[in-house]
DNA sequence: CTGAAAGCGCTTACAG
DNA sequence: CTGAAAGCGCTTACAG
């Protein structure tokens, strides 16, 4: 029924074993340059693809990478901050840099603590099934994802962000969001900046996402402007309208970096509701650099890069036969021409 | 390197034709019981798998499902009223309900509307690289949805609403949320409710989402209990805000269906912001079963069944040859025990 | 009930 | 530069 290298040949009057080599670029010096432009018309104009499965069969290999999501949902106590995001680009790098280097990615989701899910994920790893398995997120499933450890498959995690709450992993690729951060505290100060506040929904000590505050709390102690009374913890969006409805903002901060792009405009919505203006009265510095709040000045996570170089990684490794490399990706600082002059100097 | 099937044949010291009926359950009356526990020994000592891939290939055949992800974003908006949710529930869905029938789950993700990315979408799709294609979505990326459409490949579309702004596809997995909603508006005025309000982002006429009205309109108008000036427009948070601050609430409504859980949850968080309690003046009803806010009388969309339908609806089309079926899903109303008997008593 | 043979579609030495 | 042969691991008639 469906085409095959055999009925490719005869059209071309060569052998099927011309066409493989043509088709797998392996015709140099093997194949006269007639014999190929002829195969290559063939192909171009039946729109012949070979068939993937044989080919790997024969090669001896599956090229196909599994990737675990992970539903298990964290008890969010932090829910007026979540957004969906950009998370689905770190799907989106996974696939595209598989697919650049031939391999498949398949999905495997995990609900449960299911002993029966564990069994069924650990039978559709490792070969022939699976080449390697890269793990999408913190890693809330630790139980399972020892087990994939254990079974000595390689493996990749992609994070976007590291936790004080959630085991380091290894082999990681995720961001470094450390220069973007110090970039961004750089211009507020450059700007005349002092009173540069932190907003994050627990305190810096327990914090889900250290890294965050680092570039932060770096830059502000190099500039001596560091000061434990410009952290603001919100757990929620009612405490940052209590805090704005207390009212002696303008005295407390007048820039202010926000745990996510989503606390940024909770923040700006609720400066604007009391009257202020923002930018104007405040500065408003996001994270994330999520699609739906694109106003503010933020870090771009490079969730699809990640995801990219995870798939690269985890298949370098696979081919080599190594441990896939960790990988740690520059986070950028976004519209940073957005930085506002007028916030500070109403201040003056 | 890796086991086959005659490794484990010669182990057992039969064929290993004898080895590959026993796996495929096909030993009825060919392979004596001795034989078979033998091998089904071995098999399970070992944790043999068989090459999925030689057996596709013999029995020509490839069950492989391709997951289209649409990231193109909509804009958006009514982004306050947007959650992560139960998203990924369908992927799962999707994934199991392959899974049982053999077939795996390959992801292909859509970013751009690049021509190239077009092309190497189309160039993966139909045999011998897939049998068939699930949209995830609304879906957004027409063109793209179309080009599949044309070429003849199987496909299914899973939705969990359905919209006025996009266009209605066939085949379809989606659920009915109507006899829910009846289910809600019935037990609500069963206590006594006579304003029943309903919250959307946007005037229905014009909504996104009809479904989720239908019920309620249908179920109003019985009680002879419609009224246009229980319909709350609320775009924004903030314009919930502005509704709660201009006061006399509870003359509008004692209970309030809204669009979503998010938006169920900014209503209560508004209204015990402003005095009310939440049960008790007021019963706030959600939409979708959002596991981030668990708290509401709200309507399961079945995520997990849609995806795992469509799945199963897309399979049986692949091996009938027919077009995969249509499929309309109750969804149910959850934690309907939490209806509030005090909510309207206040108002007697 | 069992084994030997043919074949799925492809790739890779190897002889000409 | 080209073709015939062997083989990847599996499945499926077919003869005993």
């Amino acid at each position: 029924m469906s085409m095959t290298i055999k009925d490719i040949a005869k059209r071309a009057g060569v052998s099927s074993q011309a066409v493989s080599l043509v088709l797998n670029e392996k015709a140099e010096g093997q194949i006269s340059t007639a014999n190929k432009e002829r195969i290559l018309n063939i192909v171009r104009a039946t729109g012949f693809r070979r068939n993937i499965n044989a080919s790997r069969v024969r090669r001896s290999c599956c090229e196909t990478l599994t990737l675990v999501i992970d539903n298990t949902f964290p008890v969010c106590e932090y829910r007026d901050f979540i957004s969906p995001g950009n998370s689905s680009f770190v799907i989106q790098g996974i696939v595209e840099g598989a697919l650049e280097l031939g391999f498949d990615v398949k999905i495997v989701s995990l609900s449960t603590t299911d002993g029966d899910i564990r069994e069924k994920l650990l039978s559709h790893i490792g070969e022939p099934y699976s080449s390697g398995v890269i793990f999408n997120g913190l890693y809330h499933n630790l139980e399972l994802y020892k087990a994939i450890e254990d079974c000595g498959v390689p493996h990749i995690t992609v994070k976007t962000h590291t936790s004080s709450r959630h085991p380091t992993v290894s082999p990681v690729v995720i961001p470094d969001p450390v220069n973007a951060i110090t970039e961004i505290v750089r211009g507020l100060i450059a700007l005349g900046h002092k009173k540069i506040g932190y907003s994050a929904h627990c305190g810096i000590e327990e914090s889900y996402i250290p890294q965050r505050f680092q570039g932060y709390e770096q830059e502000m102690r190099r500039a001596g402007l560091y000061d434990r009374e410009l952290l603001f913890i919100v757990p929620t969006a009612s405490a940052i309208r209590k805090l704005v409805a207390a009212g002696d903002l303008r005295e407390r901060f007048s820039a202010l970096l926000c745990m996510n792009d989503k606390m940024a405009w909770l923040w700006k919505e609720e400066l604007e509701y009391s009257g202020y203006s923002v930018p104007g009265d405040f500065d408003i510095i996001g994270y994330d650099n999520d699609p739906l709040f694109p106003e503010f000045v933020s870090v771009d996570l490079k969730a699809y890069e990640c995801g990219k170089t995870a798939a690269q990684n985890l298949i370098q490794g696979i081919k080599e036969k190594l441990t896939p490399q960790d990988a740690l990706l520059e986070a950028k600082a976004v519209r940073l021409d957005k930085l506002n002059k007028d916030s500070c100097k109403t201040r003056k």
